[in-house]
Order: structure tokens, then C-alpha cells, then sequence
DNA sequence: TTGAGTTTCCAAACCGGTTTGCGTAGCTCC
DNA sequence: GGAGCTACGCAAACCGGTTTGGAAACTCAA
């Protein structure tokens, strides 16, 4: 047998499905006799109301997505945790959609959650340019956006003070006295740039030149930075410290170090970024500085919630979630 | 203004509504002429159609979710990359629905996502007991279970062979002369039950009883584990190897016995289980047993859309991935 | 020239709900 | 007893598409 239909419910009722709709929603009074048949006839139904229907009729689904770049970094399931932490309570739900990487599935997301007419959206966007997004939005659906985007001229923004971060990590292994401080994992794009932006500011602030040969290329993995640091020290370049631009290349700068006979932190210290669980894990276990995961899903979905009830109206904000340094042992 | 409708493009392209439709599915002929003046309308509004009415009448969403009880316990985003590689080529997207530890979530997914009409859907649930999921579902849409829960009375199912990799995992460390073997975490419910139930098999086996004091009742965290491990030496129970229900009770088991003075995997050597990303990170690294996650994924998302097509029909499957022992250094 | 067949398109029904307009009944209050 | 409410319930319109039955125009063979 099919899903039951209000109709079915209404015959079951002896009533219209008006009716039913009325007595189900309360949005106009209906007698407590019509009311208590109704109810009798959904429970012997098991009947649920179909949500397409619902939504095509209402044009509201009580649902947000948030699509993320990489369901496997840990740190976008934490973000998720705080959206939904954040929005459940006003009766609405997540769905998650991760594009894995595949710069086709970002634009395939957008288009089709808008189409399916979700309540408001977040997204985090590695591949898909900042003036495609411009394309796909429409001006209807709340948007917020996570990362170090551009300035906010078609969304809400939240983002991390990844500069000022890696500013104050740095100068707290100048505080130790070290000086020769490498960076790792160097690139002008993406999240890379803020935080090598940082390592800069804290140098040049300390009076100090930026030497090329401790600005160290490589990406965000434990392999990349295996190989980078290790050339480097086999290069013979002098190194007491090294700020790495996520915790994975400072798991891999650490391995690097002990298999050239280096102690951390002895001979050298070394900060990550992120504080994934891995990071407290690891031995020396890892000073590193908080992404602050959970906030930044808490701040995104509340924000949005104050876009879709209107109880935030007006331009479009920024709001930034500072990252703190957690010490532990490799610095 | 507002979203364009298929009428809006009819409009402009000077041909009906249901003209427009054929013209974009192509299920009925349409001349040239037509179909070349309806897709300038569609890109001169940038029309897409509204997902909620197409599906709310063809009845298919193109879309299976996928109710999962912890988005931050690794497992499952390897679990759900593993889904969207299996079903992604079909033309079918998944949506991730985290019920993060609340039982009330898990019931509210599972109807609203059937409510929404997705075409199908894989579950893993904690806290819901099977005789209630068997209520919540209808017959109509296919599903998948993921987890050790009984057998596959209403679903296919897909799960791990703990109990066979956990006995496997034992004899290797039975293999090294080790006979005072622990195992930390027991509990007779969820997915310990099968593990212990490995290690007993793999003692019985052996011809070694089974001592009470080695099975170390514990939970699935660290520090759990680490207060288990502790209590046990502190008490002399002699031991010279454990297995963990999962890698972060081992990682808490390697922490106390490192703080008790002992050396991993010399004076006792530890197991653990999942494989997660620390696992390779930690020192000593951990010896474990894979628990398949992605694989685990691919199969759901393959048995659910052969169900879906129709192209798999009959009894429900149970298919199990078994999980090989990853040998590093700590066992 | 005519009838059958084909091509092309449209009007209308439909999916399953919600919302609106209105009729009727019962009640209060002059 | 009639005006004016309120309470209650139903029919019909609506959300935005897809699908179906059939009309109109055109082709082609007999």
C-alpha cells in the first residue's frame, strides 16, 4: 500500500482535508471533536505529512545545507557539529554536502540545494572562484560564507584571523630566543597566505629579515612536509623553530626533524595549525593554534538563522573568530 | 524579482509550458526550431526548474541521505566519501545527516528524509533500537544498515567481521609468545561485543583460559582507557599485551603504560582498532586492524542503488567487509 | 482526393499538500 | 427578532513542474 495522503486521513476523519490540514497546522481553530478525529485517523494512518508538497506550497523547507570542500578534514565535520548545534533549537535541520575535491560538485551543490529551496545555505569553497558563486546565488536565499574569501559583497562571512594567529605564534618562539624560524608549507593562495602573511608580519615586526631559505614550499600534507624539511636540513640550512601551515605538515616537519636526529623542542620547536585530535596526540605533543572549529559553526549558524527569521537585516557582515595558541610540548 | 518558472520561459521562447518541458528532458520530439528558441529562453533567465515540484510529481529526487550518529568520528566521512564514489556516477547525490548523540534526531532524520522522498537511504544508528526503525521506515524505500545490528530482517545490511579480525589480530600476538593478553574496553553491547568475542575465540583457541582480570571493562575514549590501563598495573595484574576496542582506547592504553614505565612493544605490545588517521601518526605507530571505512561506504552506496534501479531484487543481503591487521610498530 | 500515419504542439489533469473566500450555524446583544 | 459576531467546515485556487490525450498540420501512398 502507498503512503497515506491527507485525503486518506480525511476520509478516515470524516472530514475535509481542509480540515485536516487545520486541525494538523492550528493555523485556524477547528472544534475539539473534528480535532480528536483527526488525530485518531493520523496515528491509525501513521500518516506524515509529504515535506515535497509541504515546501512546493509554503516555499519554506526548515532546512539549511552547508556544503564543505572535504568531509574527510576533520575540521568541517566540527564546524557542521556547531551549525546544527546552532540552529536545531529554532526547529531547523542541516544537510551536509561535501564536493570531496571535485570542483564540478561545487557548483552541482549550490544549484541544486537552491533548487530544492533550503532556507538559507552555507558554504566553504576551495575550486569554485569567488565571481562564479556571484553567478550561482540568487538574491533570495540567505548565504554564508566560510574562509578566507574576499570581502563580503554577496554574503554573510565568517572567517578565522589566521594573520594575526601565526603572528602571535611566531613571536612566541622569538620570545624562546630562537630566530632562525622557518615556514612551511608557502603559497600566496588559498589559507596558506594569511598564515605565511602572519609569519612576516611577526618577523619584520621584530626587526628581523625574511631569509628565502626558511621560507620553505610545500602543501598541507604530512608527506609534503616530510620532504621538505628534510631537503632542507640536508641543504644545511640553519633552523631552531618552524611554523607550519597546518597540523598535518607539522606532524610531518616533526618526523623529518627526529629522523635527522633533531629533538623537538630541544633543537628545534615546532607550531602547527588547526589543533586537530591528532595534534594532542602525537609525541612531543603539538603546540599548535586553535581553528576553533566548533565556533566558527555555532557563529555561521547563527547568523544565518538572524538572515532567514529577518531579525538581522542590512548590509552584509563579517565577523571574525580569533584562533588562540595552545602550548603544549613542541614549542 | 523572483525565481523564473517553466511558464516565464515559455513565455519568451513563444511556445507552451509543456513544450518547454519536452524540450528539456526530451521525452517527447520537439522540432529544432523550438527546442533552439526554449534553451536561449533558459539561458536568458537562467532558468533552472524547481527540484521541489519535479520531484513532488515524478516522485524520484535523484538524492539518497545518509543518517550517520557522529560526523566527527572519522570513521564516518571516510564512510560517506566512500557513498558518494559509488553513487555519484549515477547521477544520484548523497546528503549526510549527523544525529551527533541525540536519540530524538535519529527518528526525526529518518521520517523527514523519507517525508522529503529520498530514493533511498543508508543508516548507522547507536541509539535507536531496531524494533523502532522498523516502525519509522516504509516499504517502498530502499535501505541500507550499516553497523552490527541483528539480522537483516527489514534492510540489507552491511557490516565488518570485528569478531574474525579481533580473533586474527589476538593469534598474532599469541604468535610473538605472549600469553598475559588484556583486552581493554569490554562491554557485551555494540560494536565491543564482537571484539571481545574475537579475542575470547582467538585464547580459547589457543587452549588458554580466559582471566577475568585481563578483560578491562572501559569505554571507546582515551582516557577511559588510560584510567582502566592504569588501575590494572597499579593493581600487578602482569600483562605483556593488550587489545583495545578502538585505536583511541589504544592510544590511551600506550600513554599509561609509558607513565608506568613500560616500553611499547618490548614489555607489552598494543592493538588497537578503526585505523584512524592518528593511528599512523602516534609513536610508537599503531598496530590495528583497518576497519574499511571507505569500502564500507562503495558497498552501501552500490547495494542501495542496485536496489534502487531494480537491478537487484529478492531477499535482503548481508554483506560483510572484513578488516585486515595492519602490522606497525606497537604489536 | 482521401485516408492513414506522422510530426508538433497544447490544454488539462495531476502530484500532495496549504491557503483563501465564503456559506452556514450558533451565539450575543440590543 | 434582527444585526453583527464568532466558530467551523468545505470548495476551489494555488505552488511549479510532468505527463497524457488529442487537435492541427503536414506527408505520403493509393
Amino acid at each position: 500500500m502507498p503512503r497515506p495522503r491527507i485525503a486518506d486521513v480525511a476520509e478516515i476523519a470524516g472530514v475535509s482535508p481542509t480540515t485536516v490540514s487545520h486541525a494538523l497546522s492550528g493555523r485556524r481553530p477547528v472544534s475539539p471533536e473534528a480535532k480528536a478525529k483527526v488525530h485518531a485517523a493520523v496515528k491509525e494512518l501513521n500518516y506524515r505529512a509529504n515535506q515535497l508538497a509541504v515546501s512546493l506550497r509554503t516555499n519554506r523547507t526548515q532546512t539549511i545545507a552547508f556544503v564543505m570542500p572535504d568531509i574527510t578534514n576533520p575540521f568541517y565535520p566540527m564546524v557542521a557539529r556547531g551549525v546544527q548545534d546552532a540552529i536545531s533549537d529554532a526547529g531547523y535541520q542541516v544537510v551536509i554536502c561535501s564536493t570531496d575535491g571535485n570542483a564540478a560538485r561545487e557548483a552541482a551543490f549550490i544549484t541544486d540545494m537552491l533548487s530544492r529551496a533550503v532556507d538559507g545555505l552555507i558554504i566553504d569553497l576551495f575550486r569554485t572562484p569567488f565571481e562564479a558563486v556571484e553567478r550561482l546565488v540568487d538574491r533570495h536565499t540567505p548565504l554564508v560564507m566560510l574562509g578566507p574569501m574576499k570581502a563580503p559583497t554577496i554574503s554573510d562571512r565568517v572567517r578565522g584571523d589566521d594573520r594575526v594567529s601565526v603572528a602571535e605564534a611566531t613571536r612566541h618562539l622569538l620570545r624562546q630566543g630562537r630566530t632562525r624560524i622557518a615556514f612551511v608549507g608557502a603559497t600566496r593562495i588559498g589559507p596558506a597566505a594569511g598564515r605565511l602573511g602572519g609569519y612576516e608580519d611577526a618577523l619584520l615586526g621584530a626587526g628581523l629579515a625574511i631569509d628565502p631559505k626558511l621560507v620553505i614550499r610545500s602543501d598541507y600534507s604530512r608527506r609534503g612536509a616530510h620532504t621538505a624539511v628534510t631537503a632542507a636540513l640536508v641543504e644545511g640550512v640553519p633552523i631552531d623553530a618552524i611554523v607550519c601551515v597546518n597540523d598535518l605538515a607539522a606532524i610531518g616537519a616533526i618526523d623529518a626533524l627526529r629522523d635527522a636526529g633533531r629533538v623537538v623542542p630541544d633543537d628545534v620547536a615546532v607550531i602547527g595549525f588547526d589543533d586537530i585530535d591528532a595534534a594532542a596526540l602525537v609525541r612531543p605533543a603539538l603546540t599548535t593554534i586553535d581553528n576553533r572549529a566548533y565556533e566558527k559553526g555555532t557563529v555561521c549558524g547563527r547568523l544565518l538563522l538572524q538572515r532567514i527569521t529577518g531579525e538581522l537585516d542590512g548590509p552584509f557582515r563579517e565577523i571574525v573568530v580569533p584562533g588562540p595558541l595552545i602550548i603544549r610540548e613542541s614549542a
